[in-house]
DNA sequence: CCGCAATGCTTCCCAAAAGAAAGTACGCAC
DNA sequence: GTGCGTACTTTCTTTTGGGAAGCATTGCGG
């Protein structure tokens, strides 16, 4: 598979690269790019779900992380909550249109990790994840002798 | 723009919705999702760079976590580390194989974000509610009195 | 009649992560 | 020998995230 390097790039490459700080793509990225907003906007693609339902779906997410996640994303547009006056209660959030736009361009992300992360996790040599371990170990590899 | 919602979907559906927490996807998603993991990868689209490149790039950064992500995204095998033994020190960092084919499905992501980002940030209520502007400000309230 | 279960959040407390800033190592110019 | 420039690391403080209990409401079991 070829990734073609002679894409056309929208206005990333005409700056000086990225995003500046605080502007307002760096901030969408931010609620997009959280620890849980991909997992939840992805988990919304099938339809409409409750509470509970998410929760059970981004398996580990806190109670407080989701209510934190959903008022963003809800803020920012990507989905409606739609809380009926029921006992006991019961909400249901759900895509926008926005949304679905914003799952759609994220959709391929997640294909593409979920069928390389075996390989990629299982890379021997430097170890997979360099949280612990060759850091401490090697104060300084700048300089080799 | 349309966004096709008659999608084929791959391995999501399937299962009951998302990576199961734990799992090497989840691990890579975390990774790539990080704050200023897509930060990075993009940058590093346009060619080899060094750490100050980097770091004036992803404004904002510190360097302590610009180490820390470099490092997370060199585990996984996303890019290079090039250290040359000359004084002062000089370090190239580069799109891996691996790493150029996730940065191309994650640029599709970056382009909306960037197109979207200045309606979805000034549009506080469309839906009417009260819930205006960055959700995070919601301190407390409970089921409105 | 009373307490309890079910649901969708919020609040408190503490651990983990991110940020700021200073330190480290090295050779060279001064 | 002091200071500079580069690429990190280390230390300390601030912010964020997780766990669990609480709250509000009411039909239902006992």
């Amino acid at each position: 598979m070829t990734v073609s390097t002679g894409n056309s790039l929208s206005p990333l490459q005409g700056a000086d690269g990225i995003f500046p700080a605080g502007c307002p793509s760096r901030t969408v990225l931010d609620h997009v790019s959280s620890k849980w907003g991909v997992l939840i906007l992805v988990a919304l693609w099938n339809g409409p779900q409750r509470w509970s339902e998410l929760r059970r779906r981004a398996e580990g997410i806190s109670e407080k992380m989701l209510a934190q996640t959903l008022k963003t994303l809800e803020g920012d547009g990507f989905l409606h909550r739609d809380a009926q006056p029921v006992i006991p209660p019961r909400v249901d959030y759900s895509l926008s249109n926005r949304g679905r736009e914003l799952v759609a361009v994220l959709l391929p992300l997640v294909s593409w990790i979920a069928e390389h992360a075996d390989e990629i996790v299982s890379v021997p040599g430097t170890a997979g994840s360099g949280e612990s371990g060759d850091a401490a170990e090697a104060p300084h590899g700048h300089i080799a002798p």
